[in-house]
Order: structure tokens, then C-alpha cells, then sequence
RNA sequence: GGGCCUGUAGCUCAGCUGGUCAGAGCGCCGCGCUUACACCGCGGAGGUCGCCGGUUCGAAACCGGCCGGGCCCACCA
């Protein structure tokens, strides 16, 4: 427990004891040993005890299991971890735990492939099933129908197998999660969430179940919500049809002429001149010959077609909005398969109108589309060819073939759709949740303020969570819709299709008098909206809700803003009347080196495992970090080996700051002991990058923590250490300690600093020299490190030795040439830096000679007249 | 059509609210096994800061327009 490790903001600095360097560092096989350790010792272990002020608490995205995670996964999440690093540091408690999104189409599939099964609600629960085989792919052979519990219960045994690699995974890429905190979506406490939180929305009358037209996907047979909608291209033709007036034909065009039996009026602008003459009146249609009035609505389009529309019930939502306003008549034709119904309709107007009909029925809308084409070219009521054209479409993300429209019962929750003041409402909300980046809260605000509707969560499908209710059927065995049957809340999660209500028993079910389980299931985000509250125990644990709740941080992709994001947002104001976190990240999209939004189509997807065996989990990270929120990134193995440089050079560093003295001999971090004044120089610029990396990494800007904690460590290596080697080679003296106290300080701080973003190779040296892990130990500050020395003369004193080694490199000499004698040309306001340096930039340079020192006006020094004494050839 | 982001050395990107910058790393060229590191070090070359105007004493940075890239809405007659 965390209880262990004593992680006060304010622990001393000079703890230390005796060292145990290897004579050979490796970050080979750092990711297995340290997460061996960190799970014996429970390091990241959620301190239950811990009050909400002290809780830093994490909304993390569930990964949907049926998939693979791929490299954006491992992107997004370790924005997250460096976040949840940092806050643990900082001294708070990081609640942060993981779940798995087992409940959806994509897992549906995989069951049914895999164990050769298919879901049939109606069925009852068997005990002893068993699949027909395991370890199915693709769709050969018949499925067995089995009930939805058996089915949920496959579905968590092939899933559990999924978890482990997933886990396997995120431990090897150094998630600090609590891994005994983890959820499914499918559980039966998430289940249980998901239900009771409906009834809650019912009871208060935020959800509520209509008769309405709607989006509708003929291949998966299901409503759909709008944030599910996806517009694409999709060829079509402008089929130019008369209609027949009293003064002759009125011409329409319409893509979608399998829909004139479904028409119920043309529309025309009001101010049109064209056809002032017809409002009012009506026409017949041709081959249906229904009567049709001729009716005006500002929507229309004058510039459009034909400047007239012909309005069916349904071809689009403008059609859905005219029928509204219009209150036109319902003449649906197009069923939920998606074909033409196969009921001839009454409104038709003849004999011959109803053979036509005849011919349709039961027919796609494609074919349905040629044959009313032959009809009207028959009749000749069509004028001229068609004419292609490229229109857009709504599809379902998921679904390959355009939606139609139908009307069905379905449930909704508001979400301010149709509601100004819960619209405004929830802008409120938004504008109070800090987005990370901030422009990122545009799309939340264009999302919200273009809903046309309430919610829609009902799906017509049967892998998800169940609405948790009944009706009661009337003496004709007849749905009573009004009066539904609901459970408490205490019986939650429960299954309408296979228990039975209150007051009524099994052998009722379905038989006049008796009851029906509702048949619907909740749209994925109605589950995944309510992730904090699964998570954080609301229905269970109300004491550790009241710790973790409202959430600090929600990190996610940008695409899902308008769905997760939104409607958790939605559920958390409605129920508590809060936020539920009060601050957002939002990653960016991977992109493959073309520029192009890194996909799983095959050619560009590269195993994330891979990644991490191949260059190290920190050097994953490292390129990961190096990415700002927001914006979108490129796969570059080239960054990925400069984080994997930069881990290792920790450790050479680290290795060689801790050899100097004794290794029995403990090591002081008294910065009392720090007296050169480069040294305390040095120690001045890193209080500098504590305080400007710590205000970059409570403002979500990783990015620009690492570059300066990354800028700063190779200057440090490059120039600080090696002009202060030689002094702290030397026997004890006041100077030798100075130095061997500032490295020791440095590498203290620098191990803390870059902790969250390589938590193996910091790790790996912090246990060379210290007690407990660096994970637990508190964020650097900068109060101790500062001094009254300038930073700027450990540069003057780099640029000294720069133009040292720079007279021998041009000269092809090594570097451990000596100068026997030299000027150096010190610009002004270098002078004091160099002067209180000397004696090391002389050490550093090889300076045996005189070193005399000239005034000059550039902005580096310069050496000249340099003697130089090559070393003796090796023998 | 509306909105957001973006265009800086060959590559990936920094450049915060206009006045040391024209920068870093990679790559490239040259040199060097220096008692932490050759999974390395040192030095060097490389750019009209997309284009055109404007504001200003001064713009890569601010404004307008255009061009190019990415994304989100709307567009089904």
C-alpha cells in the first residue's frame, strides 16, 4: 500500500546512503523487472482513505477489446500516464484505472464468429451450453441461437482472454495504473449503472419513449443516433417526373423515385413566382395517382432541382420536417428491411395504381427504383434521362448501406435537442470544462448547438444492456407502452427477457393479460457515458464515489467529443448537477508518414508491441511526449531512438555523477555544501526549469516540460559535467565536495523531472542509490536549488571550453590535447562567468600553459593563437 | 457553404501575449575510442520563416486576401 512510501511534498534532500552503481548499464529488460516490482509493491495502489482535495482522479478511456490496440492507443495513453505521474508525485492521490469496452457491435461480431453462435433474446437461459466450437473465424456455418445471458456470458469468457494482453501491453509500455481497479463495460455492475441511471432519467421524465420517424440501418436493423451519422458520397440521378396538374404537368426531380407512392405533397418556396399559381391546389401523381397538394415552406429551394420538391414520408429529414409542420398524412413504403412494403397501401388511387404497387413489394429500393423508372417512362411521366450525380448521404458510421427513414418506438434522454434553456445549460458546462487544448471546446460548442433532437439510445439489437422494463399486455395481448413495468433499483442488473416483473410470474409472458420484456438495447454510449460513475462506485460505493467524484481529468480522442465526451457530460448534469471532471485532454491522430491518418488498413499498421520490444518502452513514451494535445503526430521511429538515446544517457550520466568518491561513503544532497560558483550557478538554472516544467505540466503542456528538462540535461552532461570532472576526481577539499554535492542534487532533481516520461531508466538509477521508488518521491522544487549565482556562467564557461575544443577539432587534433598557451576572446558580459570558472575550464580544456583572456563583442568566445601539444601515439 | 487546426532548414518540430534569434534534434559533411557513454563525443554546412498586401519605428509572430494540407459540421428535391 501507498502507505509505504511517504511521498510529503516536502521531504529533506539530503537522504541518501551507499551506492550500488553496475559496472555496465543496460535498459535491457528494465520494462519486465520494474513492473514485476511495482506490482509486489503495490506502488500504484489507490489510497482508498485518501480525501477528494487530495485525489487526483482519472477518467480513462476504455479500449474496446475485440479490437487490437495499435500505435495511437499507445500515444493517447501515455499522455495520460505522464499526467497521472506528475499528479502522484505532486503528492496527490491518482485514482487511475482501466477499462475494458467489451460491450458493442464489434464485440458482438467476434463472439458469434468465434463461437458459432447468434444471440435470439426470446430464448431462455441454459445452464450447461455449450458452444459448438472455439476459436471460430469469419462467417462460415450455421450460428446457434442461444439466449442473451448465455450469450453475455461467452462474451466475458472470450474477452477475459483479450484483458490479459491488452494488460499485458499497457504494464510493458508503463502505465501507472491500479491494476486491481479494472471494469467491462458488459459486467453486471456496469449493466446495473447503466439501468439505473435510465430509471433515473425516467423517473424525473428526462427519458421518455416516442413514436417518431428516424434514422434507420436497414443491414444491422437499428435505429440511429446523429452522433452515429457519417454523410458520405453516394452516386445517384436526377430523375425529372411529372406530376399531373389541371393545367397541366408540374415537374419535379427527385433521386429517390421508388418513393413516389410515399408522396404526400410538393413543396415550393413561398415567394417562388413560379408556382404561386398551384399553392392551393393539388395534382394527381403519376403511376400511384394519388391526390397531392401543392403546398409552400421557406425550406424549399428555389435554386434546387426544379425549385419544387416532392415530399414522401420519408426520403430525408426535410421530408420529417415538413411532414411536421405541415402536418401531412404518414404513407410509408419502405419497411425496416429496407424493402418496399409488402402490404398494398389504401391511398392509392386505382386499380391500376395498386398492380403497379404489387409489383414494388417486397422489393429493394434499388430495384423498387427501376421498376417505378420503366413505369414512368411507360406512361411517359418521365421527362427526359436521368442524370447522374454524386450526393451525399447518411450513413451509419458502421453500416455500408444510406439510411432510411421509418418511424418506430424508440427511447430517448434529452440532451437539449429540443430544449433551450437544457441546451443552454449544457453550454454552460462546457464553457466551465477545460478543454486541453482550449480550441478543442469549438467542436463541443458547434456539436450542442447543432442538435436537432433529443438522444436517441435505443438500438434494436441484442448484445448490450437491456432497458429494465416491461409491459403489461392488455386482454388483445396488445403492449400497454404507458404504463410501463419497472424494477427497483436494488434488483439491479436485470434482464426484461428473462426475468419476470413484480407481481406477475414466468408462464405470463407474452400471453394476453401478462407482460413483455421491453426488446431494445441502450446505444454503447448510453454504457460508456456513464463511465465515471461504473468506475467510481456510485451505485455501490458511495463512499468512494464521494472521494473520486467529480473527476479531474477525462483524456480522449477529439473524434469521439461530440459522443463521449458530450453525453457524459449530458448524464453528469442531469444526475448531479456537475461536470463530471473538470478538465479534458484531448490527443491528436497519429499520421503515417504520407500524411495520412494512421489507419488498420493493412500496409501502415505497426504492432505496438513491437514498437516497445524493438526501441524500449521509454523511447516509445519519449516520442509520445513529445507531441502536444491537440495536435496531431508523426510515426517517427527517428524520435523514438533520440528517446531511446536520451534514456540511456540518464543512465551513463547517473552512473558516472555517482562514481566520484567512495561507494560505501554516503553521498550529501546538503546544498549548504554547494560553494563553487558555477556549481551553484548550475544548480540556480535547474531551479529555473523546475518551476517553468512544473507550471508546463499543470497546464497539460507536456511537451514543453520535457524540452526543458531534456535542454537543460545534455547541457548539463555536455558542459557542466565535464568541466566540474576533474574537480570532483580530486581528494576531499571544499571545491571537490561543492561539485560532487551539485552533481548529486542535479541528478536528484533530473531523475524526478523525468520520471513521468521514462519511468524505467529513472527508476533503474534511483535504485541504484536510493530507497523506494522515484515514482512515489515528491515533484522537484525549486526553493532549494536556488542561489544567488547567475545561470548564465555555466553557459559563459561552456562557450569558453566550446572554443577550446573547437581550436582542436579544426586542427584534427583529440580532444586531450594539450594548450600550452592561449587567448580567449570573451565577450563582455561573459567575462565574470568565464573568470569564476577558470580554474575548471582550464582542467576541462587541457589548458597547461597560460591562458590569457581578451575583451571582444561576439556573442560566443573565441580561442586563438592556440599551442597545441598532440598526445604520444599510442605504443 | 460555415467552423477549427495547420504550412519555419532535406525530415520531425520549438519559437509563449510583435523588438538578440531565424532555433533544436535527426539526417548530411569533417574530426576524434578524451579514466560515464562508439546505443558515444567534438566541430561544421543548411532556411526569401507558403504567397500577396496592410498595421507598426520594427512582424515568422498582428490584420486582410490568396494558395496548399488535415479535420468537423451543413448540403440528400
Amino acid at each position: 500500500m501507498s502507505s509505504e512510501s511517504p511521498h510529503t511534498p516536502d521531504a529533506p534532500l539530503t537522504t541518501t546512503g551507499t551506492r550500488q552503481v553496475p559496472d555496465r548499464v543496460s535498459l535491457d529488460g528494465v520494462e519486465t523487472r520494474w513492473d514485476d516490482a511495482w506490482t509486489a509493491q503495490d506502488l500504484y495502489a489507490f489510497d482508498r482513505t485518501a480525501t477528494r482535495e487530495q485525489v487526483y482522479s482519472i477518467d480513462t478511456p476504455p479500449p474496446t477489446v475485440s479490437g487490437s490496440l495499435h500505435v495511437g492507443h499507445v500515444f493517447s495513453y501515455t499522455h495520460t500516464d505522464v499526467v497521472a505521474r506528475f499528479q502522484r508525485m505532486r503528492g496527490r492521490e491518482v485514482f487511475y484505472p482501466m477499462g475494458w469496452d467489451d460491450n458493442g457491435l464489434p464485440t458482438e461480431r467476434r463472439v458469434q464468429n468465434y463461437y458459432g453462435v447468434r444471440c435470439d433474446p426470446s430464448l431462455p437461459y441454459d445452464t450447461d451450453f455449450t458452444p459448438p466450437f472455439e476459436g471460430g473465424e469469419g462467417k462460415s456455418g450455421p450460428q446457434v441461437p442461444v439466449s442473451r445471458k448465455n450469450f453475455v456470458e461467452l462474451c466475458e469468457r472470450l474477452t477475459v482472454e483479450d484483458e490479459r494482453l491488452f494488460e499485458a501491453l499497457w504494464r510493458r509500455l508503463g502505465l501507472s495504473v491500479d491494476w486491481s481497479r479494472t471494469y467491462q463495460t458488459v459486467s453486471a455492475e456496469s449493466r446495473a449503472v447503466a439501468q439505473q441511471a435510465f430509471l433515473r432519467n425516467l423517473a424525473r421524465g428526462e427519458a421518455y419513449q416516442a413514436e417518431a420517424p428516424g434514422l434507420w440501418d436497414v443491414t444491422f436493423q437499428t435505429a440511429v443516433a446523429q452522433a452515429e451519422l457519417e454523410a458520405r458520397d453516394y452516386p445517384g440521378a436526377f430523375h425529372r417526373v411529372a406530376f399531373h396538374g389541371a393545367d397541366g404537368p408540374v415537374y419535379i426531380e427527385t433521386t429517390r423515385p421508388e418513393l413516389l407512392p410515399a408522396c404526400v405533397a410538393l413543396i415550393a418556396h413561398p415567394d417562388d413566382e413560379r408556382y404561386q399559381h398551384l399553392f392551393g391546389t393539388t395534382v394527381r401523381s403519376p403511376l400511384f395517382d394519388v391526390e397531392i397538394p401543392v403546398l409552400a415552406h421557406t425550406l424549399a429551394e428555389p435554386d434546387k432541382g426544379a425549385g419544387i420538391a416532392m415530399c414522401c414520408t420519408f426520403g430525408d429529414l426535410t421530408d420529417v420536417q415538413w411532414w411536421r409542420e405541415l402536418q401531412l398524412p404518414t404513407r410509408s413504403v419502405v419497411g425496416r428491411d429496407g424493402r418496399i412494403l409488402r402490404e398494398t397501401p389504401e391511398w392509392l388511387g386505382s386499380e391500376e395504381a395498386r398492380a403497379r404497387y404489387e409489383e414494388l413489394a417486397g422489393k429493394t429500393t434499388f430495384s423498387a427504383r427501376e421498376a417505378v423508372v420503366a413505369g414512368l417512362r411507360e406512361t411517359g411521366d418521365l421527362d427526359g434521362e436521368p442524370v447522374n450525380t454524386q450526393r451525399k448521404a447518411n450513413f451509419y458510421e458502421k453500416g455500408d448501406k444510406p439510411l432510411e427513414i421509418v418511424t418506430s418506438r424508440q427511447w430517448y434522454i434529452r440532451n437539449g435537442g429540443r430544449d433551450e434553456s437544457l441546451r443552454d445549460a449544457l453550454l454552460a458546462r462546457g464553457a466551465e470544462l477545460g478543454f486541453n487544448p482550449d480550441f478543442m471546446k469549438v467542436r463541443y460548442e458547434n456539436w450542442v448547438s447543432g442538435l436537432n433532437g433529443d438522444w436517441l439510445v435505443s438500438r434494436q439489437r441484442f448484445f448490450g444492456v437491456p432497458f429494465p422494463v416491461w409491459y403489461p399486455l392488455d386482454q388483445d395481448g396488445e403492449p400497454l407502452h404507458d404504463k410501463p413495468l419497472l424494477p427497483t433499483e436494488d434488483q439491479l442488473p436485470i434482464d426484461p427477457s428473462s426475468d419476470v416483473p413484480e407481481g406477475y410470474t414466468a408462464d405470463q409472458r407474452g400471453v394476453p393479460g401478462g407482460f413483455v420484456a421491453d426488446p431494445d438495447i441502450m446505444d454503447t454510449w448510453a454504457t460508456s457515458s456513464l463511465t465515471p460513475q461504473i468506475v467510481g462506485g456510485w451505485r455501490t460505493d458511495p463512499d468512494l464515489f464521494s472521494r473520486v467524484f467529480p473527476m479531474d481529468l477525462r483524456p480522449q480522442g477529439q473524434d469521439i467529443i461530440r459522443t463521449w465526451l458530450f453525453s457524459t457530460v449530458v448524464r453528469s448534469h442531469l444526475e448531479h448537477g456537475s461536470l463530471p471532471w473538470s478538465s479534458a485532454a484531448i490527443s491528436g491522430w497519429i499520421l503515417d508518414p504520407d500524411r495520412k491518418k494512421m489507419s488498420k488498413s493493412k500496409g501502415n499498421v505497426v504492432t505496438p508491441i513491437g514498437l516497445l520490444e524493438e526501441h524500449g518502452s521509454d523511447a516509445v513514451r519519449y516520442w509520445a511526449a513529445s507531441a502536444r494535445l491537440g495536435t496531431d503526430a508523426a510515426f517517427e521511429i527517428g524520435q523514438m531512438k533520440i528517446g531511446r538515446r536520451l534514456a540511456i544517457k540518464v543512465l551513463n550520466a547517473s552512473k558516472f555523477a555517482l562514481s566520484f568518491g567512495a561507494a560505501d561513503e554516503p553521498l550529501s544532497l546538503d546544498p549548504a555544501l554547494v560553494t563553487s560558483e558555477i556549481d551553484r550557478a548550475m544548480l540556480a538554472g535547474l531551479a529555473d526549469v523546475v518551476d517553468k516544467a512544473t507550471a508546463a505540466l499543470l497546464a497539460y503542456d507536456h511537451t514543453r516540460a520535457l524540452e526543458l528538462s531534456e535542454t537543460f540535461f545534455w547541457t548539463f552532461c555536455d558542459d557542466y559535467l565535464e568541466l566540474v570532472k576533474d574537480r570532483a576526481y580530486g581528494d576531499p577539499s571544499p571545491e571537490t565536495v561543492s561539485a560532487r554535492a551539485a552533481l548529486a542534487i542535479a541528478l536528484d532533481v533530473l531523475l524526478r523531472l523525468f520520471a513521468p516520461v521514462l519511468p524505467f531508466a529513472t527508476e533503474e538509477v534511483w535504485s541504484w542509490w536510493r530507497e523506494g521508488s522515484v515514482h512515489r518521491a515528491p515533484w522537484p522544487t525549486a526553493e532549494p536549488l536556488r542561489t544567488s549565482a547567475d545561470p548564465a556562467v555555466v553557459s559563459a564557461a561552456g562557450s569558453a571550453l566550446a572554443a577550446l575544443r573547437k581550436v582542436k577539432s579544426e586542427a584534427k587534433l583529440p580532444l586531450r590535447t594539450e594548450i600550452t598557451a592561449v587567448e580567449l576572446v570573451v565577450p563582455a558580459t561573459m567575462r565574470p562567468g568565464v573568470e569564476s570558472a577558470l580554474d575548471d575550464i582550464r582542467a576541462a580544456g587541457r589548458v597547461t600553459g597560460t591562458l590569457t583572456l581578451v575583451d571582444g563583442d561576439g556573442e560566443t568566445c573565441v580561442a586563438r593563437d592556440a599551442v597545441l601539444v598532440p598526445p604520444a601515439p599510442k605504443a
